[in-house]
DNA sequence: CGGATCGAC
DNA sequence: CTATGTCGATCCG
C-alpha cells in the first residue's frame, strides 16, 4: 500500500476502486453518491481474501510502473529525439494511408441481459435490477447503477450498495435468442457482419449505402406496430416514449425524416369527420408509419428502431469511419442513441482531442494507470508523447497508441475474426482433494473437446488454469506434438500438468477455487490435411467407417469420424498417385504438349474415394477383423486389448534382434541407409506373404531405369534402401536419419507401408503400365513419385531421386504410422524415433522460433495425446 | 514455449 | 450465513 506513494500522484486505492467501476461519477440524486459508495464497497471488502490479493496486484502494477520510470529517467535526449524521428516517420506514413471511405457502425444493445429480463417482466421496470447471481453480476439496469451497482460486482456487495436491489439469475438462452432477432436484422445491412458476444456487432454498411441511394420511399419505409410492444412490453406505451426517435438531438443532423413525411402523434387522427373510413384508415396507416432516409444517420436509425420493433429493447450505435472509433462513438449517446464522425479528417480529431484515454478500446485500468504516470491523459497527449511512449512500449503498444492519438482504426471486419484459442473454466466453492480435482478436470476437458468440435478445431497446447483459495492464478501449459481435441486427448495432458501441481505441494492439499482448461495453437489448413491417422485406420487401411465398429461407445470413435469427416487423410502416395493419374489423363488428352502443367502436383481427386476402391474391395472380407502389422496374420479378437496382447507377443518375438543390431551402430548417419539382411529378407518375404508380387513387380520393372538390379529382392531393396554416401549435407540427411529411425523403430511397419505403396502402385497400372514406360516422357525422365521432370538423364541420379522422394513419403507416412499400440516398445526405441519427432516438430509450421526439447520429451509428449485415445493403457 | 497479465463484457 | 466471473489476446523472459 504504501509503496504506492512512489508513483506520482496516483493513490493506491485508485486502482481498487477503478476495478469497482465507481470513478465515473454517476451517482444520481436517487441514488448513492461517490463517496458513499466508496465507503460501502471498502467496508463489504476489507479484510477479504479477495482484497488481500488485489492489493497485492496493484502492488505489482505499481511496481511496473517505478521500473517504467526509472526507465525514463536514464533516457537520453538524443535516444528521444532519435525516436521523435522514427515516430513521425511512421506517423506520416499513416497518415497518408488514412483511410476515411468506409462507413462502419458499432451497434450495442443497451444494458442487454437486463433489459431483456425488464421486458419479460414488467414488474421488474421500475425497480433497480441486476442479472447473475449473489456471487457475480453480469450487468444492471440504468436505476440500479445510480447506487453503483455495475456489471461485473459481486452481488452480495450490490446488496450492499442498494438493498432493494433484485437479482435475476442468468437466462442464456433467452439473451441467445434475442441475440439472433437484432442479427437477422443486422444481416440485411452487412451480411458479413461481426457479432461481439450477444449484445454486439460492428457493420460495414459501405456497400448497403451506396445502393440504398436509389431506392424509392416505400422500400424505406416502416409500420409501426403497436400491439408487438404492448404485448413485450408495458400496457400503456406512451408515444414520445416508445420510439424515443426524435430525442437524438446530439446527432449533428438532429432531423430524423429527412423527407418530412413525419407525423407525430400529436395530430388527431380518427376524430374528424372530414373524412370517409377509409381515407381515415390510410390516413392512420400514414400516421402509423416511418420513413427514413438515405444518410448514414437514418440508417442506423432505421436498424434502431427495426431492433426496438422487433425485439422491445434499446441499442446504441456508433458510426465512424473504423471500427476504433466507432466503438468509441457508441458509447457517447448511451443509452438508446447514437453519435456520428463524419469521414473527414477534422471531425475525427475534433473527437479524438479530448477524449480521456480510457475510453479507447484496449487501454485498460493498468494500461490507463502507466500512462497516467507519465502525465498522459487525453488522446491529444497520447499523440505528443509518442517518441517516449515509443522507447518504453512494445511495438505493437506504441503503435496501436499511434493509431489510436491518429483516429485511425481497423476497417476490416473479417480478419478481425479467426480465434487464436478455446477455453472453458469454472469457479467452486474450495475443492482441496485429488480425485475431485481430476474428475472436474476431467469434465472441464470434456466440455472444452464438445466446444472444439463444434467449430472443427484441434489444437496443440493444453494449459491448465488453477485459482487457490487466496484468488492467485497459475497457469501451466503444454504443448504436445499432434494437435488435439477429444476430451480424452485434453484430459491426458491435463492430467499430468494437475498432477505435478498436486505433487509439488504434496502433502498438502491444493485448495482450489476455479479451474480451467484452455486449447490454443490450432492447426492451420495445410496442418490439417496432414493429420495422424488413428492406429485403427492403420490396421485397416481405407475402411475408417467399419472401424469405428471396433471400439463402440469409446469416444475415439467420435473423434475418428469427425476427422475422417472434416478432413481427407491424404497420405503421400495417395496425393502423388492422385497427381499422378490426372497427368496421365492431361497426358491422354493433350499429346505430349503440356509438360508445364504435368508439374502441379495439386490435384482435385478425391484420394480417399480412390484409397477405398484400391484397398477397401480388397479387404472386403476382412471388415470386421484386424490385421496384426506385425506377423499379418488376421487376428480374431474382437476387443483392442486383445488384439494389443497380440502386438505385444509378435514384437517381443521378432523385433529384439533388430533392436540390438542398431544399438551397435555407432554412427547411424552413415548406417542410415543399411537394413540388415536379415530385415531386407524379412521385409520381402513379409510383401509376398501378402500377396503383394505384383507389387513387387511394379519395384522390378523400375530396373529398367537403372539396369544393373537382377533379383526382385533387390529391386526391392533399391528403392526401399538405395545406399549413397555422399548425401550427407542435404535434404537426404533428413532422410538418412528417418532411415535409421525406421530401422530402429520397427522395420515392419516400414514394410507394411511400401507393401501399401506397392498396392497402390499397382492400381496405377492400368494407366501407367509400368515405371518404365511412365518414367520416360518425351525422351525426359518422369520420377514416378513425385511426377516432376527430372533434368538429369543420367539414370543412376535418376534412381536416387526417385529413391528420395519414395524415403520423403515413407517418412511422411510414418510419422502418421508411429503410434504403435505397444507402448513399452516405443518407450524402449524412444531415442531415436524421438529425434526423428524432435526433427518433425522444430520444422513444422510457419518459421516460428520453437522451444526445444528432448527426444524423449518429444516421444512421450506425442504418445501421451496418441495412447490416450486407445485402450492400451 | 510457458507463464502471467491485460482488456472486454 | 457466505460470497468477486469468463473469455481471448498479448507481453515478457
Amino acid at each position: 500500500m504504501d509503496s504506492t506513494k512512489k508513483v506520482g500522484n496516483t493513490s493506491d486505492d485508485d486502482g481498487f476502486l477503478l476495478r469497482m467501476g465507481l470513478n465515473d461519477n454517476k451517482a444520481g440524486m436517487q441514488g448513492l453518491d461517490k463517496e458513499k459508495i466508496n465507503k460501502i464497497i471498502m467496508e463489504a471488502t476489507k479484510g477479504s481474501r479477495f482484497y488481500e490479493n488485489e492489493l497485492k496486484k496493484d502492488q505489482q502494477v505499481n511496481q511496473r510502473i517505478e521500473k517504467m520510470m526509472q526507465l525514463k529517467d536514464k533516457m537520453t535526449s538524443q535516444q528521444l529525439l532519435k525516436a521523435q524521428l522514427q515516430a513521425d516517420k511512421l506517423a506520416l506514413e499513416l497518415e497518408e494511408s488514412r483511410d476515411l471511405s468506409c462507413t462502419i457502425v458499432h451497434i450495442d444493445m443497451d444494458a442487454f441481459y437486463a433489459a431483456v429480463e425488464m421486458r419479460d417482466n414488467p414488474e421488474l421496470k421500475e425497480k433497480p435490477i441486476a442479472v447473475g447471481s449473489m456471487s457475480m453480476l453480469s450487468t444492471s439496469n440504468y436505476h440500479a447503477r445510480r447506487f453503483g451497482v455495475r456489471a461485473a460486482m459481486p452481488g452480495f456487495i450490490a446488496k450492499r450498495l442498494c438493498p432493494h436491489l433484485t437479482i435475476v439469475p442468468l437466462n442464456f438462452k433467452k439473451y441467445e435468442e434475442v441475440s439472433k432477432e437484432v442479427r437477422e436484422i443486422l444481416a440485411e445491412y452487412d451480411p458479413s457482419f461481426m457479432p461481439i458476444g450477444l449484445d454486439e456487432a460492428y457493420l460495414n454498411i459501405t456497400e448497403y449505402l451506396e445502393e440504398r441511394q436509389n431506392w424509392p420511399e416505400d422500400k424505406r419505409s416502416y409500420f409501426i406496430k403497436r400491439e408487438n410492444i404492448a404485448k413485450n412490453g408495458k400496457q400503456d406505451i406512451t408515444a414520445p416514449d416508445e420510439l424515443k426517435l426524435n430525442e437524438d438531438a446530439h446527432s449533428s443532423s438532429p432531423i430524423l425524416f429527412e423527407d418530412n413525411t413525419s407525423i407525430t402523434e400529436e395530430q388527431p387522427v380518427a376524430t374528424s369527420h372530414l373524412y370517409t373510413e377509409e381515407q381515415r384508415d390510410q390516413f392512420t396507416q400514414l400516421l402509423n408509419s416511418v420513413v427514413f432516409g438515405t444518410s448514414a444517420e437514418e440508417v442506423v436509425k432505421e436498424i434502431r428502431f427495426r431492433i426496438e420493433q422487433k425485439t422491445g429493447l434499446t441499442a446504441s450505435a456508433g458510426i465512424a469511419p473504423n471500427m476504433t472509433l466507432a466503438k468509441m462513438c457508441s458509447d457517447q449517446n448511451k443509452p438508446n442513441g447514437q453519435f456520428r464522425i463524419s469521414p473527414d479528417r477534422q471531425s475525427v480529431m475534433d473527437f479524438i482531442k479530448d477524449l480521456p484515454i480510457r475510453k479507447v478500446p484496449g487501454i485498460g485500468k493498468v494500461t490507463e494507470k502507466m500512462l497516467k504516470a507519465l502525465g498522459i491523459l487525453t488522446c491529444t497527449e497520447l499523440y505528443q508523447q509518442r517518441a517516449l511512449l515509443s522507447l518504453l512500449f512494445s511495438e505493437t503498444s506504441w503503435h496501436n497508441f499511434l493509431d489510436v492519438s491518429l483516429g485511425l482504426g481497423s476497417t476490416d471486419l473479417e480478419k478481425y475474426g479467426e480465434r487464436k484459442s478455446m477455453s472453458t473454466e469454472r469457479t467452486f466453492s474450495e475443492i482441496n482433494t485429488a480425485e475431485e480435482q481430476y474428475s472436474l478436470c476431467q469434465e472441464l476437458c470434456r466440455d472444452l473437446a464438445q466446444d472444439l468440435q463444434k467449430e472443427g478445431l484441434k489444437g496443440k497446447t493444453v494449459t491448465l488454469k488453477l485459482k487457490n483459495v487466496n484468488f492467485e492464478v497459475k497457469t501451466r501449459a503444454s504443448t504436445v506434438l499432434s494437435a488435439v481435441s477429444t476430451e480424452e486427448e485434453i484430459f491426458a495432458v491435463a492430467k499430468d500438468m494437475l498432477r505435478t501441481e498436486i505433487d509439488g505441494v504434496a502433502p498438502h492439499p491444493l485448495r482450489l477455487r476455479l479451474m480451467g482448461i484452455r486449447v490454443s495453437g490450432f492447426l492451420n489448413e495445410e496442418e490439417k490435411k496432414y493429420q495422424q491417422r488413428s492406429i485403427i485406420n492403420f490396421l485397416k487401411p481405407g475402411k475408417p467407417a467399419n472401424a469405428s465398429l471396433l471400439q463402440p461407445g469409446k469416444s475415439s470413435h467420435e473423434h475418428f469420424t469427425k476427422a475422417s469427416e472434416t478432413s481427407h487423410r491424404e497420405s503421400f502416395f495417395d496425393k502423388k498417385r492422385a497427381a499422378r493419374q490426372q497427368s496421365n489423363q492431361e497426358l491422354l488428352i493433350n499429346k505430349p504438349a503440356n509438360k508445364q502443367n504435368s508439374h502441379d502436383i495439386k490435384s482435385s481427386v478425391n484420394p480417399m474415394e480412390e484409397t477405398n476402391n484400391a484397398i477397401g474391395s480388397e479387404n472386403l472380407n476382412e471388415c470386421h477383423s484386424l490385421t496384426c502389422p506385425v506377423c499379418f496374420e488376421e487376428q480374431r479378437e474382437s476387443d483392442l486389448e486383445a488384439l494389443n496382447r497380440h502386438i505385444d507377443k509378435c514384437l517381443n518375438g521378432t523385433l529384439l534382434k533388430d533392436n540390438a543390431e542398431i544399438s551397435t551402430s555407432k554412427n547411424s548417419w552413415e548406417n542410415a541407409y543399411h537394413f540388415s539382411p536379415d530385415s531386407k529378407k524379412k521385409i520381402f518375404e513379409m510383401c509376398q506373404k501378402n500377396k503383394m508380387n505384383k507389387a513387387v513387380d511394379t519395384a522390378q520393372s523400375t530396373k529398367v531405369a537403372d539396369n544393373s538390379t537382377s533379383s526382385s529382392t533387390e529391386a526391392f531393396h533399391k528403392v526401399v534402401a538405395n545406399t549413397s554416401k555422399e548425401r550427407e549435407h542435404s535434404l537426404l540427411s533428413e532422410t538418412a536419419s528417418n532411415m535409421c529411425l525406421e530401422q530402429n523403430f520397427s522395420s515392419k511397419i516400414i514394410s507394411l507401408e511400401n507393401a501399401e505403396h506397392f498396392e497402390k502402385s499397382e492400381c496405377t497400372q492400368e494407366t501407367q503400365p509400368s515405371y518404365s514406360s511412365g518414367a520416360i516422357r518425351d525422351n525426359v525422365l518422369v520420377c514416378p513419385i513425385c511426377n516432376v521432370e527430372q533434368k538429369t538423364t543420367d539414370l543412376s541420379l535418376f534412381n536416387r531421386h526417385v529413391d528420395v522422394c519414395l524415403n520423403k513419403g515413407i517418412i511422411q507416412e510414418l510419422t502418421e504410422q508411429i503410434v504403435c499400440p505397444v507402448k513399452s516398445q516405443i518407450m524402449e526405441n524412444s531415442k531415436s524415433v524421438g529425434e526423428y519427432l524432435r526433427h518433425q516438430y522444430m520444422n513444422s509450421t510457419t518459421g516460428t522460433k520453437r522451444y526445444d526439447r528432448s527426444p524423449q520429451a518429444c516421444m512421450y509428449l506425442y504418445l501421451k495425446v496418441k495412447l490416450a485415445n486407445y485402450s492400451v493403457l
